[in-house]
DNA sequence: TATTGTTATACTCTATAACTATA
DNA sequence: TATAGTTATAGAGTATAACAATA
């Protein structure tokens, strides 16, 4: 799982974001991930699963980009939920390289058993402190939070790091 | 890295805050870990070598319990770390059975450079959405965020729920 | 007996590259 | 040639249990 470590960036003005955002998310994907694991399932699992719930059914490719799974790793995940007996992978008429994915009866079963329950076991951790309107607002400030690092910043410091480290991938 | 799945939680008045939460915890740490992948580490690495830079050194325990790394897998991160050069492991007198972790002056060396490089390299892309004001704010709501989730709550579904899948570890 | 750290075991995830079978 | 998915490879992290040395 993930794990970044809190930083002592308590000094500087912006960083001090840093280590409150790790360890918010931290305290979340803890409790999460030790319900979600006494159900049976891996986080990336669990992903895959609720991804494919209530679906028809997606291709490997769309899998992939949605969970952003590489496609040497979701093999491997698949094979496990197949051999759980919770997905069935299916030919695609039309494009015969192409592989549909979908739930079993049992991994619908298991979705629609897993998905609500995980729910129900995290709103009382929120709910304890938040009102629906303090919610809101949060929710609007993480947003922002999200797509300033979705977009890079263009200072000459910026800049200069890019030309040291850079690694695009 | 770290990967937990963007769930739709949309609708429920609570649980909308996951879904901001987990993606701005996922575009900090997948600019982050690229950054500090480029330098040679991986997270647990890094962590790691935070928690040592500038400490005369800790033992396994402390160290694991700084990073919530089992001692188990410690070992193997503390080996790959010393086969790089950067710690060394030295006895503790007084007490035969403990050892001291500590930074070689090489691994100094790359703390002291690649934590200022790494804040560089991170507060732009919170600068350029965020006043000093509303940082300060912001870190408010989040520690609320992250004690929400170390108090357990004692709503009567939650009970239930602990008790059909209670597991403490 | 209890504690510290290592070793052994086994699994999952990770990315990359090579491969196949289609298109 | 390009695409979809599998296989092969190698490495890192994870937890657990068993173990040796020491307290």
């Amino acid at each position: 799982m993930a794990r970044t470590k809190i930083l002592d960036f308590q000094r500087d003005p912006y960083l001090r974001l840093i280590r409150p955002l790790v360890q918010a998310y931290l305290g979340f994907y803890r409790v999460g991930s030790r319900h979600i694991e006494s159900m049976g399932l891996t986080g990336p699992q669990f992903d895959v699963l609720a991804e494919l719930g209530g679906m028809e059914g997606l291709t490997c490719a769309e899998l992939g980009e949605a969970t952003l799974i590489t496609k040497g790793t979701l093999t491997g995940v698949l094979d496990r939920l197949e051999g759980k007996g919770l997905l069935k992978r299916q030919g695609v008429k039309g494009d015969r390289r192409a592989i549909h994915v979908q739930l079993t009866a049992k991994g619908e079963e298991l979705f629609c058993k897993a998905f609500p329950a995980h729910a129900e076991f995290m709103r009382p951790f929120i709910q304890q402190a938040f009102t629906t309107k303090d919610v809101e607002a949060l929710r609007t400030q993480l947003f922002r939070l999200r797509d300033s690092f979705q977009s890079e910043p263009s200072s000459p410091t910026k800049k200069k790091e890019r030309a040291l480290h850079g690694k695009t991938r």
